[in-house]
DNA sequence: GCCGTATGTTTACGACGTATATGTACGACT
DNA sequence: AGTCGTACATATACGTCGTAAACATACGGC
């Protein structure tokens, strides 16, 4: 049996608040996304359930069908509110007006983003490949929209926009996942070649990446991001020559 | 009640071939990751679960755990299986000597077998998200070690390497997310903008998105991704004035 | 011909996603 | 104030999933 709102104030105000609700109105899409991040920033992807998503909200599991519709509508979701956060990062920064500097605000902001929610990005690339265009969250699609109109009024032909926001997209994309990877094997371990688990690594048949491997653990950063980002944006952008 | 071998030639052979078992044997690591590739090639990653693989094996899901301890196991096997099947591919091709041609040659290998098994791609990224370095499957590692010898043995410094081999991953990995992004909304449509769903998109907000979509959903293909790899092997090379 | 070992099967359990039916509290209207 | 429609959340149920544990079976070597 329900309890009652214990002391709902009914008075005046005809606009009901979510906050005064007791026991209808808890939820909100907003309120479901945030818990969704939540869980999955703190436990990783796999801990995210339908059931234990509600419980997190004082909630059954299926009250959370009115604000995303079945599992996978949660997970676009949560791209959405990534990119949500990205959009509001960028507009609180200031704007370049030259496209190349404003790409490179975009990427290093979006690389914030994915280090603020690392447990997010590998679902940048599966929601990606398996939900069309036209079916992506909106805000996905709103930068998707800003990089294009970016480099249109920056006076590029179609094909060659298009081709640099494929560029753009590949690069940020690849190395937020590249820069996230999981490296150590038991990260309590002070020694960086135990913390490594290089022992487990057959030293005749890999002996460069051996040796390499602890500068692998370490992060290429933004300088590197932007590095790259410079290079393509250089080498594939007008006055390249290219048609 | 099990069935006993039909007309065993249980003859002369005492060395037993796998052919030749009738109900005991049939199984082994490359028939199941064989099998599991087919079915995500097929039906996609999420057609993919024990029980059904089982099936397509004609064995019980229990009968999985010899050959891959558990599911997720089983998709670190896919990863590996793609990953053989990119060596496969370079040492039938015929090696280069410079390190940027060969960087080059393996990058379209992958592209291709990226292409060969498009649902295999996205699990790239999780897999390498979720997986130490060391416990990633051999076969990934020494595509690794291939590329870290190759730079080495060129005579790039530590460091070097490493930046360099951590740009080609990025950039070949985003590429291949990328270029298989799904974009039709409607496979079955002629028109090329009701296949993409573009009445979905809001002509307001959207309006440059909506023009280039059509363009966007063409592949860039190895020309492109060559083009950004040498663009990136040169900027980040030696030579390049870096430390 | 027997036995240890490798190989598959059976059975069972708990968690998951979700379709369907049901209940409940709010705002609006009379 | 009482009634009602609707928005919101719950209850129940079903089929599927991954997998632990105990069991059954067939092979190879002695």
């Amino acid at each position: 049996m329900p309890k009652k709102p214990s002391g709902a104030a009914d008075g005046a105000a005809p606009a009901r608040r979510a906050s005064d609700r007791g026991r209808y109105g808890r939820l909100s899409r907003e309120r479901v996304l945030t818990a969704a991040l939540e869980i999955v920033d703190r436990d990783g992807l796999s801990a995210l359930s339908m059931r234990g998503l509600g419980a997190e909200l004082g909630v059954e599991a299926m009250a959370l069908y009115r604000y995303a519709d079945g599992k996978d509508a949660l997970l676009d979701g949560l791209v959405e509110a990534f990119f949500e956060e990205l959009e509001t990062a960028l507009d609180a920064g200031s704007a370049r007006r030259e496209w190349r500097p404003e790409l490179d605000r975009i990427a290093c902001a979006a690389y914030q983003v994915g280090l603020r929610h690392p447990h997010v990005v590998p679902l940048l690339a599966t929601r990606l490949l398996s939900t069309p265009l036209a079916r992506r969250p909106a805000a996905v699609l709103r930068a998707d929209e800003r990089i294009i109109a970016l480099l249109l009024d920056a006076g590029l032909r179609d094909r060659q926009a298009v081709r640099l926001h494929r560029a753009f997209t590949a690069w940020l994309l690849g190395w937020l996942i590249v820069e996230l990877r999981a490296m150590d094997d038991d990260p309590d371990e002070p020694d960086p070649a135990f913390r490594l688990g290089l022992h487990r690594l057959p030293a005749r048949e890999l002996p460069r990446l051996r040796e390499t491997a602890p500068l692998m653990a370490e992060r290429g950063g933004e300088g590197e991001l932007s590095a790259g980002l410079d290079a393509l944006l250089r080498a594939l952008g007008p006055s390249a020559g290219v048609q």
